[in-house]
DNA sequence: GACATTGGTGACGAATTGTTACTAATTCGC
DNA sequence: GCGAATTAGTAACAATTCGTCACCAATGTC
């Protein structure tokens, strides 16, 4: 009926070189931002994501969270896998096989080692193929998932105002937003509580504090929304 | 400041064995079923999910085709990586890192090998634990995603009932939709049109025939919703 | 003190969603 | 044939949510 082998596939390990790079992303200036490192003297492109390859039993993630942490001195909050690459396009250390990780990093938390920089999603000088493609998807994933999980509260500090956490939203969503509407649906949600201390940003009413405080309220389970598919 | 290496970290790659291990899904008897392979005897656990090395320069997704080909006799229409995962749990191979990939297979493509069986998601058997976590991580990414991209239609014939199609929903969200709703929300995003034919299914009223054919309308881009949180 | 600037909220009409209730076309049993 | 049962499909209304406008509050600037 089919193409189907005569004798039942055996499966078998096969050696391959692997690598875990990571897209750190934070919010700098107005706009999402990446931890780039530059290349070795000799190397084709001038930056690449940093990488390595994980270490004997290590998780992933894990990998993820000792690479980021030597070269911006900082733990990320949150991790999210954006995929694994096995192609022929050139990594800088020739991998066979990279899994990408996007790593969120709070605005300000840690600073770049030396030969570290961020570059804004926007200018971002030029990559080896398989590293454009990663920050790429990572870019894609974080803005697909911010709807889906609390991902902006990892890109500000522990306490924040409202005004901040609506302008991760509008970096991330790349619009704007109606602050009332905001506000009222994340009251709704009982994600934040605020705190007793207000900011005065020199000009301006001062704002009110507050911390992430997801209070397990089921909400109710909505129908289908067929116009939020991406494809 | 922070616990930094003196020494900048050298990046390396290290060889380590991989596999791709694939979740094939589709719906068999109004639940999602996941397809097993019979385990070669001695083997701990009897049954396991059908996976393999990827080939030299062979694209994950590609490996998950060819293996689903050998095991199903159909190639999947629709394919999701589910996560990479590198731990120390077990592997029927014994790989050190797998990358788990969602297969979705429309009920009734194709036909399992004599080793392979289709077992509902509510009541497989043991499984390896590393198997186990990404068999999990499957059902929850499919779920998860259902609403964001068209995956039900794959999960159904080329042409379907809006009521097949709605069954499929309410397989994927494990809740009943109701009729109206969910078919005035289909139409206003333009995602099937009829055919003209009809199928008679025994008793009732014959239904229309549709077929998914997504007119790139621009749904205007809502508020954000932060009750789908699923954290 | 007037004014510019940023924070915060009530309220109203518009749009969307949940539900009820109905009509339509078929098979089954008599 | 004919009514009951069953599944398909839809109109219409009520409840809820959303987008917006308008406004008040607290601060710095002139």
């Amino acid at each position: 009926m089919r193409d189907r082998p005569l004798v039942p596939m055996k499966p078998a390990v096969r050696r391959t070189t692997l690598a875990v790079d990571v897209v750190v992303l934070s919010p700098r200036s107005d706009a999402l931002a990446v931890l780039l490192i530059r290349s070795p003297a000799g190397a084709r492109e001038r930056w690449s994501l940093p990488w390595d390859a994980p270490l004997a039993g290590e998780g992933l993630e894990d990998a993820a969270s000792r690479i980021t942490s030597a070269v911006l001195g900082a733990v990320p909050a949150f991790f999210e896998q954006v995929g694994a690459l096995s192609d022929r396009r050139r990594h800088p250390g020739d991998a066979d096989v990279s899994v990408g990780i996007a790593a969120l990093s709070p605005a300000g938390a840690g600073s770049p080692i030396e030969d570290a920089e961020w570059f804004p999603l926007s200018s971002l000088p030029t990559l080896t193929p398989r590293h454009r493609t990663i920050v790429d998807r990572a870019a894609a994933v974080v803005r697909q998932r911010v709807d889906q999980s609390p991902l902006a509260f990892r890109l500000l500090p522990p306490t924040f105002t409202l005004s901040d956490l609506q302008g991760v939203y509008e970096l991330l969503l790349d619009r704007r937003l109606h602050k009332a509407s905001f506000r009222r649906a994340l009251q709704a949600c009982y994600l934040v509580e605020p705190t007793d201390e207000w900011r005065s940003e020199g000009r301006g009413r001062p704002a009110q504090l507050f911390r992430y405080a997801p209070k397990k309220r089921r909400g109710t389970r909505r129908g289908v929304r067929f116009d939020l598919f991406t494809e």
